[in-house]
DNA sequence: TTTTGTGAACTAGTTCACAGCT
DNA sequence: AGCTGTGAACTAGTTCACAAAA
């Protein structure tokens, strides 16, 4: 019993459930990475048990997770690696490539743009941009172009760009989100210290070093008090 | 019971209660940011209220927070905003500088050296390491030396170093945080994707771009279905 | 009056434990 | 027998609401 949007919901979907917390969304990508790499070490199923091993995870965890989204196990088997791969890839809408910018050519935007981690199956970095005159025209050392900033929109649309990183300085920060939301991008991950707003349709996510090393020294701090 | 170091602990303490948990630790440093701004426009007292409305926040989150840690507050006033910053600086460890080795000089290593949100007061990176024998002696445009991995002990006793950031390929991840271990660094913020493994009195906290982006792609998936 | 600090109520997220399928 | 899917129990985290302080 699948999407069909034209008529009313039922009260139990399967494909989209009303609200799937974050911390499920980012536990689906971690079994995803893992079931990649048992598919390439040729296991054919596993368990629930057998998965929360390999992370600091509980068997009825995955299994509650799973079930969000339709029912992919065998009892007395447990998941066929494969399909559950491809149930997850669909899922976490990855059965398509997603088209990503990043905005800000400085050394992080830069770096990013070649990260192996972001050139992943699924994803393709298409386009940097920057207001710095001289690194408009350039590439980066792994051949992405780096256009105006004031071209966002037009290359957006002729790029379909899908998500946007943000690594710019946090006093551009919200400029910039507010020209990548006009310019019709749904999906931001933002580097920039600080808090962006965005209207409801547009999700963003924000990675923030000072606050991730900051929260790293209150527990040294207090290790060294509590010894 | 825990660790009861030479005295029994008193049920309540300010200066470490037993667990705070990281959603605490992770707002106490954007409060701090926070402070910083309304202390350079000279703003002396702040509400909880005002606060909460400059995030997403309850203001009863806000003293709770702070709560776990002391009375900061004057009632009918608010909290006078040097004295809550210089509150939470000692709180997050930060009346000190922390000494920083980045792992890894790759792209992102090298970004990170020379990130502005790393240079931050409270913060130093002190050092760069690597495997590659060609970047060995080098250093980052900004400055920072690149040491060989192997020396990573010594100069971890040296630099009396404090936190490692790990940006190397995720096949090398494991073995560089045993070796960032061996070294007697206690706080690892990690950038290579994947599960890692370290001992209790070592803190780690990952920044795992894949699981970002893919998160984002749920979120897009998922709006083109519920329209 | 204003605003804190905090118990109580509530909400979200996790784990348990077991019925039910293979 | 083995393992999933899931209600129930539990734990963690947030918000409410109000007494107490300035």
């Amino acid at each position: 019993m699948v999407a069909l949007n034209l008529v009313n919901r039922p009260n139990k979907r399967r494909q989209a459930p009303d609200q799937v917390s974050e911390l499920t969304t980012n536990r689906l990508s971690i079994y995803l990475r893992c079931l990649h790499e048992l598919d390439a070490n040729g296991v054919q199923t596993i368990s629930s048990q057998a998965l929360a091993e390999q992370f600091q995870l509980n068997a009825a965890q995955i299994r509650k997770d799973l079930a969000y989204f339709g029912e992919f196990g065998v009892r007395g088997v447990g998941y066929y690696v494969k399909e559950l791969r491809r149930h997850l890839r669909q899922i976490l809408g990855l059965d398509r490539k997603l088209r990503v910018a990043i905005v800000g050519a400085g050394n992080l935007g830069l770096a990013l743009a070649d990260y192996p981690g972001f050139r992943q199956e699924g994803f393709e970095i298409a386009a940097l941009f920057d207001a710095a005159r001289e690194k408009i025209g350039q590439h980066s050392r792994g051949g992405v172009p780096i256009h105006d900033i004031k071209e966002l929109k037009r290359i957006a649309r002729r790029e379909r760009l899908d998500i946007s990183v943000i690594a710019v300085p946090a006093p551009h920060a919200q400029l910039v989100v507010d020209q990548v939301v006009a310019a019709g991008i749904k999906g931001i991950l933002n580097f920039s210290p600080g808090a962006l707003h965005v209207p409801e349709d547009v999700k963003l996510k924000s990675v923030d070093l000072t606050v991730s090393l900051e929260s790293l020294s209150f527990y040294l701090a207090q290790g060294e008090i509590d010894g």
